[in-house]
DNA sequence: TTTTAACCTGACCAAACGGTCAAGATAAAT
DNA sequence: ATTTATCTTGACCGTTTGGTCAGGTTAAAA
């Protein structure tokens, strides 16, 4: 399989496409290629790669099938696309991971944003849901590379804490487990909790408060409470 | 959306077809049912209800395409029968979280049978994580209903045990997801975690030791440990 | 103003889709 | 032995699929 990421963004962009527009052209390639981006992120977020239909994503996004294409040559040019972005927020959100300050002020600021976006882009996640349950065919190569380094380097960082006596002796890898499952979960299945909530999306202050409770008892959990 | 469950097993499972037969007929019709819900459970978990086609389900079956209609009328049915199983297999594991014990060996004794099924039955996990970002199209009903009266009736027997005290004053639906995320996380990624284990599967000894870390966070996170 | 390059899209295509059916094969009931 | 009911499946059907393309429109460049 290909590498998820073996361009520039520029370049993937505006794949075989020009680089250089008059204003009004540039703005309305801008504004379509958004469109069409933002409508395949639901539609490929619903059914996966293998169950969305460009015919769907089109009228999601408003505009002619035909027009897809004339953007992004095919459906799995659109889809990697769409899947680099949502691995550039992931890595936002991964970069508060620092370890710069106090074990449970870093644990706690990274849960936080992981909550939070789950709470922001929900549809990136399920999206990232669907690419995984199919058994990561398209990027397999982005975890095994970035997310795993990332991944690794951050269990050292632990291990450390561990020896340092600032942390109980838990598996670290369990506990990065823990934190992907739990706050992916209020995305992905956002649709349960919802039922739960008697047929009603989790308000703000819910959500704030869920964010707290799993903040809680994942460092109580570990010693850091 | 028509209720998940509507008929007897007996019914649904021989819809429209005979109920008696002489032996070696019933025995040929159970093990071809048989061999189409395991390939079904399969494609559907990878690919979901709309993404999955009925001729790779044969496929994988060994059978031809229209022997899958002769015993399922429709790839619905065929979807319904089987959400129908991995229901009935969470209800099992439901069962173990019973209000005659301690809470903390209750609460163990949840979360390691979830774990069980995570890895004896993940394609049932992968299937329902399919359901569920989609939007629930199928179970709405049933989560609304079973699902959430046993989570409700929890809820209630928790918030028992934080007002004698015997466990700190988490939000006990905050707790549960926790608890659903964390243990199915290891079948729905399970593909994710076995990059992250140097593209292996995790070894019985592994997940043992994942099964023990996620009962101890848990457990003393909530002041149970 | 003319030319050029980009944007737009209805109509179309081959392949794949869920589902049907007639006709043959097999086994149970009579 | 004959009838009846079930099992089996290649061939087929109408629809949907991802993708193409000719020919038109629009705006930037010359």
């Amino acid at each position: 399989m290909t590498p998820l990421k073996n361009a520039s963004k520029q370049d993937s962009k505006n794949a075989g496409k020009p680089a250089q527009n008059g204003a009004h052209k540039a703005a309305i390639r801008q504004e379509n290629e958004e469109q069409i981006l933002a409508a395949a992120e639901k539609v490929f977020a619903d059914y996966g790669f293998k169950g969305a239909t460009t015919a769907q994503i089109a009228e999601v996004a408003n505009v002619p099938k035909a027009n897809v294409h004339y953007y992004f040559n095919t459906k799995e040019a659109l889809y990697r696309r769409i899947m680099e972005d949502v691995c550039d927020h992931w890595l936002e959100a991964a970069a508060t991971f620092d370890n710069s300050a106090d074990p449970a002020v870093i644990l706690r600021g990274y849960i936080e944003s992981k909550m939070d976006l789950s709470r922001a882009r929900p549809d990136g996640s399920r999206l990232w849901a669907h690419e995984i349950i199919r058994g990561a065919k398209f990027s397999s190569e982005y975890i095994s590379t970035t997310v795993k380094d990332w991944l690794d380097s951050r269990v050292v960082v632990m291990r450390g804490w561990i020896k340092e006596g600032k942390m109980d002796a838990v598996e670290p890898y369990s506990l990065m487990y823990m934190i992907f499952a739990t706050t992916q979960h209020y995305a992905d299945f956002g649709r349960q909790i919802e039922i739960f909530n008697n047929d009603q999306a989790l308000s703000d202050a819910q959500f704030a408060e869920a964010k707290e409770n799993v903040v809680r008892i994942i460092l109580k959990g570990v010693g850091l409470g």
